[in-house]
RNA sequence: GCGAAAGUGGCGGAAUUGGCAGACGCGCUGGACUUAGGAUCCAGUCCCGCAAGGGGUAGGGGUUCAACUCCCCUCUUUCGCACCA
């Protein structure tokens, strides 16, 4: 009898052991095979890790361990999303520096990590706070402001070769831009050259109206404003004007919309990621006015003949033009009033929709009639044209404000199948299809063909064109905080320009938040004046930080270069992704835009930076359905969990606890059921109980217990490779179970050991202390992982026996065990023969008989 | 409102994707043993029934020899989007 299993006696010690060994180190590319698995780059937060953060952490160190020993060169590194405001609101509060605090949080995880034995290669720690990172996120900053996209060769280029065009046959040959000709840009000096190409760039700065949280007294990207306040204070949002730098991400809307059709993720990520840019096919037509053309867009240009007035959003430029001088109170007035509502109140659900008339008209290009000009909140600047032409008959919103200002609707397509619409009458916008009416030449046409013959006319005879539209906007980049990435970017008399790099954070007492809304940085006179001229004192959001340093982790020292061409060629890219849900949309789609833009410039050789991503369920309190937050008190951390029952405890229910994508209450009652298994794993290959003595019966027994091997190694092998983690642990259990079953049977020494040895090595990425333990105190060579998986054999694998299912009308009657290689005849018969199907016959013949091979026979009467 | 996912014992959850519902674990009930160890071991544990048998995967309908699985409707929960022209 051996010492009994107690985790505290060893955890420690081999922990240690690696460390010192290095034992996870990742070399550089060489002929293996490779697998790069990759955890969401985290923020080190000051409370540590939770039970509820190690759900994705020991799954993908599984992952990673079985494909080390399955003889791949595996690359899984951590490393820390280190700026932004976390990290900064921590730090103002105790009065220290961000970096110091970086330090000691991170040391902290690193600790935890090794404490359930993650096998991070810490050799390629990563810090995006460091200027040896976030120089290199400046240089990529670069690159997109020194490209622009092209259209032609759908892809980014160098914006130099943008300016030789220019000025050699000017913007003629380049579709949808603002018009140049060559003798214009030979005559604009550098500042106008520059102001021209703003227009392109990958990286501009443009005015626009920010979301401005005015307790983190900070801009906040719209994917940071929920339900209209700040995704952190909680704020009400309000509007303000600022120069903000941009990068050109609607660009890339198609192809990032496109090439998410190879991606193996989630469906539901895939679909919000479409959902987000949003591409919608129309038109695009102007109404002309006294002042100017009106440009909408809309998807039913079929609907044109039944505009009856058209509506403008309030931050439209053309509404004060437009405006006839008896109505400029009133208009102003509302607009006044619109820019002071937060979007929530605007957008709030059943609210009464308001608006104003400018007192001007417009003509529909269509049927020339003139109509009314309203402006109306309802109409949003940052979609479409921000101008709407309003079809009250069809569209619902439409519809609404025409009934509230007594506008006239008129119908201009009637369903088929319904009775038909009268103006008068309607309670509702029909949005549905049917044919056109009232619409001159096209009366009759039904919806399936004619908004594309609408548009092909409207094309043809140059009143409107074809155009997709999008939701996606611009990524806005421009933080007035001090702990981020600088902007590389100086502003002299001749515009702005490209810093020398690194431009580094100054070592500063002071980095509060301005009231002004200006970055700490500006009030810096030795950051901010240099013999250029000014830098740009904005730092960018941490989702610049994020959407690189997947590139990084393959060459993370590298001093010369973001990376080395050849090593990010090897590794990536990434093979399996894993992080939660949140990061859905900006995240992910921010890291595919860096990834394309990059791979246009000839960096990378990839479109794609992530083949196969998965999200794993939150784990929530174990009281039910409250999340796990310092807050509420109800947090578990791995620490005390690993005190109480050890590292591979934890480890293994974190596997078990449920389907990985599912959320589930923690209970600290299933981490028992862990334990038992690993302590009966340790029992019956340390200390195994003596078997009977081999007889006539052995042979049969070791065939038997072989076959459970070479079962469970399929079934575990297949199931961590699908992301199965729960299985792979119940599968493991009953295998177990079974070897302590056949301590009782009179198997071999051989097969009983073969046995154990296969579980030793299956339990190892799972287990990895406890294994390494037992392979010691059996002598082996240090390491068990670095040992190979074994190999199943299908054979060995196979049923000598099935249990046939005998059913009658489809009830279960019997069961049989039959030898596998059954004939349907053999089967037939034994279904027939037997007593109990015979009884449920009561003697009537059967119908029909179906058989399901080597699983069931079905008799139908 | 729109979109997506989910709903299975007292609990966490399985079910080779249309073929034995409830694997595995927790909990619970008996029993054995005891070097008192978060003991362990043995047996049992969806519901009704002594049994034969019947019922059962949120609810209702349907397809099928056969449905947790596919289709339609309803309810509940979670997540995402939310006047997107």
């Amino acid at each position: 009898m051996s010492e009994p299993y107690d985790p505290k006696h060893f955890e420690a010690k081999w922990a240690e052991r690696w460390e010192a060994d290095q034992l996870y180190r990742t070399g550089p590319a060489d002929e293996r095979p490779k697998a790069y698995i990759l955890d969401f780059f985290p923020y080190p937060s000051g409370d540590g890790l939770s039970v509820g953060h190690c759900r994705n952490y020991v799954p993908t160190d599984v992952l990673s361990r079985y494909y080390r020993m399955r003889g791949y060169n595996v690359l899984h590194p951590m490393g820390w999303d280190a700026f932004g405001l976390p990290a900064e609101n921590a730090a103002i509060e105790r009065k220290t520096n961000p970096a110091k605090l970086i330090a000691q949080f991170s040391a902290n995880y690193k600790r935890q990590f090794c404490l359930i034995g993650i096998s991070f290669d810490w050799t390629r720690e990563i810090n995006s706070s460091t200027p040896e990172y976030y120089r290199w996120t400046q240089w990529i900053f670069l690159r997109l402001y020194e490209s622009w996209y092209d259209p032609r060769a759908n892809a980014a280029q160098p914006i130099a070769a943008l300016e030789k065009e220019l000025a050699e046959r000017g913007s003629a040959g380049i579709a949808g831009v603002p018009p140049m000709t060559a003798q214009q840009w030979q005559t604009l000096g550098a500042r106008e050259r520059k102001d021209y190409l703003s227009h392109f760039r990958l990286a501009y700065r443009a005015a626009s109206t920010v979301n401005w949280d005015p307790v983190e007294k900070t801009v906040l990207a719209n994917e940071e404003v929920i339900d209209g306040r700040g995704w952190r204070s909680g704020a009400l949002v309000e509007k303000k004007t600022l120069m903000q730098w941009f990068f050109r991400i609607t660009a890339y809307a198609d192809r990032l919309l496109a090439d998410l059709q190879d991606l193996d993720w989630p469906e539901n990520i895939k679909l919000m990621q479409v959902n987000w840019i949003g591409r919608s096919e129309g038109a695009e037509v102007v109404f002309e006015t006294p002042v100017g053309g009106l440009h909408i867009f809309t998807t039913r240009p079929d609907t044109l003949w039944g505009a009856t007035f058209m509506v403008l959003s309030p931050e439209h430029s053309l509404v004060l033009k437009l405006t006839t001088p008896d109505r400029q109170a009133e208009v102003q007035a509302y607009i006044a009033e619109a820019r002071k509502k937060s979007d929530i109140d605007r957008t709030a659900e059943g609210r009464e929709k308001t608006g104003v008339f400018t007192g001007a008209y417009a003509r529909n290009p269509v049927n020339d009639e003139q109509i009314p000009v309203w402006v109306a909140d309802y109409v949003l600047m940052g979609y479409g044209t921000g101008a709407i032409m309003a079809v009250p008959a069809h569209d619902q919103r439409d519809f609404e404000f025409a009934r509230g200002f007594n506008l006239p609707i008129r119908v201009v397509i009637q369903p088929e199948s319904k009775p038909a619409l009268q103006a008068e009458t309607m309670t509702e916008a029909w949005p549905g299809e049917g044919a056109m009416t009232h619409s001159g030449t096209f009366d009759g046409t039904p919806t399936s063909i004619s908004v594309a013959q609408v548009t092909e006319w409207l094309e043809s005879t140059g009143k409107g064109k074809r155009r997709v539209n999008y939701k996606l906007r611009d990524w806005g980049i421009s933080r007035q905080r001090y702990w981020g990435t600088p902007i590389p970017i100086i502003h002299s008399a001749q515009g702005e320009e490209p810093a020398e790099l690194p431009v580094t954070l100054p070592d500063v007492k002071y980095y509060e938040p301005t009231d002004t809304g200006e970055s700490p940085l500006a009030a810096i006179p030795e950051f901010v004046n240099t013999e250029k001229g000014k830098r740009e004192t904005d730092t960018m959001g941490t989702f610049a930080c994020s959407a690189w340093y997947y590139l990084r982790f393959a060459d993370p020292h590298n001093q010369n270069a973001a990376f080395d061409p050849q090593q990010v060629a090897y590794w990536l890219p990434v093979d399996m992704y894993v992080g939660g849900a949140e990061h859905a949309v900006m995240h992910l789609l921010y890291a595919r835009f860096w990834t394309k833009v990059l791979h246009d410039l000839g960096y990378v050789p990839f479109i794609e930076p992530f083949k196969r991503l998965r999200n794993q369920g939150m784990i929530l309190a174990p009281d039910g359905k409250e999340k796990m937050s310092k807050s509420k008190g109800n947090v578990i951390t791995p620490d005390e969990t690993v005190a109480e029952w050890g590292a591979d405890a934890l480890r293994a229910y974190e596997m078990f606890i449920s389907d990985f994508e599912m959320a589930t209450p923690w209970n600290t009652h299933g981490l028992a059921g862990t334990y038992r298994w690993l302590r009966r794993v340790w029992e019956v290959v340390l200390s195994p109980a003596p078997r009977p003595a081999a007889d006539d019966r052995t042979a049969q027994a070791d065939r038997d217990l072989t076959r459970w091997t070479h079962k469970t190694l399929r079934k575990v092998s297949q199931d961590i490779e699908g992301f199965r983690f729960n299985t792979v642990i119940s599968t493991l259990m009953e295998f177990t179970n079974a070897l302590h079953d056949a301590q009782r049977q009179p198997v071999s020494d051989r097969a009983f050991n073969e046995a154990t040895d296969v579980l030793l090595l299956m339990v190892a990425p799972v287990a990895p202390f406890m294994a390494e333990e037992i392979w010691a105190r059996q002598s082996r060579p240090y390491s068990i992982h670095q040992q190979l998986w074994p190999q199943f054999d299908l054979a060995l694998a196979a049923d000598e026996t099935i249990t046939l299912v005998l059913q009658v009308n489809g009830k279960v009657r019997g069961r049989i065990a039959m030898p596998a290689g059954l004939t349907e005849e053999q089967a037939r018969d034994v279904a027939m023969k037997n007593e109990a199907v015979q009884r449920h016959l009561d003697g009537k013949p059967p119908r029909k008989l179906i058989y399901v091979p080597g699983k069931l026979v079905n008799v139908v009467v």
